[in-house]
DNA sequence: GTCGTAGTTCGATGATGACCGTACTACGGA
DNA sequence: TCCGTAGTACGGTCATCATCGAACTACGAC
């Protein structure tokens, strides 16, 4: 049978569809905040259930998920789990020193 | 009688009091986002009523509130005009990069 | 003093969005 | 086949906030 594709597409902006604007509003949340902090500190791609915030796991969904449409974090499928990693290289080309600026500060 | 001290003492944070997601909440909205960018366009300040952005007199004073408390424009008095600036050392110094990556995002 | 201009303050309203619980789908192991 | 785990979808509630108009204060000019 044919290959199955069975989650949502998962459909993310283009680079040149990504706005400042969008990226401000996804980042100006305590809890979006610390979901991008940590996986920039982490280096890597963390599950949803990986990231350690205090809110229930259908609000990480809506998180991630206005993360994931400003452009900020992309997504891999695996299994049950979803990876997910921030989009460092689009939003470093496209708005230079904001992302460190960010995560350079003290709190 | 005393001297004069009439409008409210518009008291900003130090810097040491200003906090990214103060910065990013007050950046994440298009009116301030707008007051933002003509103030880095203009290089000097500017009084509320030369900005030009398209709501009311209140609403500005309101944003320019916000954009006040969260450290990222400073006021000076001078008669009846307010003038306001952008604390861009203070910004630099904290997160440095961020404010010249929002500004130099095409939109 | 009187008027016009600059900006603030005060409610009120309407929209957005953060959050939760529950029900659901999908996958993988026993 | 049955169960546990990972995450999503949906519906609802509550708080926040962007916006406005109207009333107000302060200053400067005449």
């Amino acid at each position: 049978m044919a290959k199955s594709v069975t989650l949502p597409p998962l459909v993310y902006p283009e680079r040149d569809e990504i706005t400042v604007e969008g990226v401000l509003r996804a980042l100006a949340d305590p809890v979006r905040l610390a979901i991008v902090r940590q996986l920039a500190a982490s280096g890597h791609e963390l599950s949803c259930g990986a990231l350690t915030v205090s809110v229930t796991k259908s609000t990480i969904t809506h998180h991630l998920g206005i993360l994931r449409q400003a452009g900020v974090v992309a997504g891999r499928q695996e299994g049950t789990t979803r990876f997910n990693s921030l989009r460092r290289k689009d939003l470093d080309a496209l708005f230079p020193g904001l992302l460190d600026g960010v995560l350079a500060a003290p709190r």
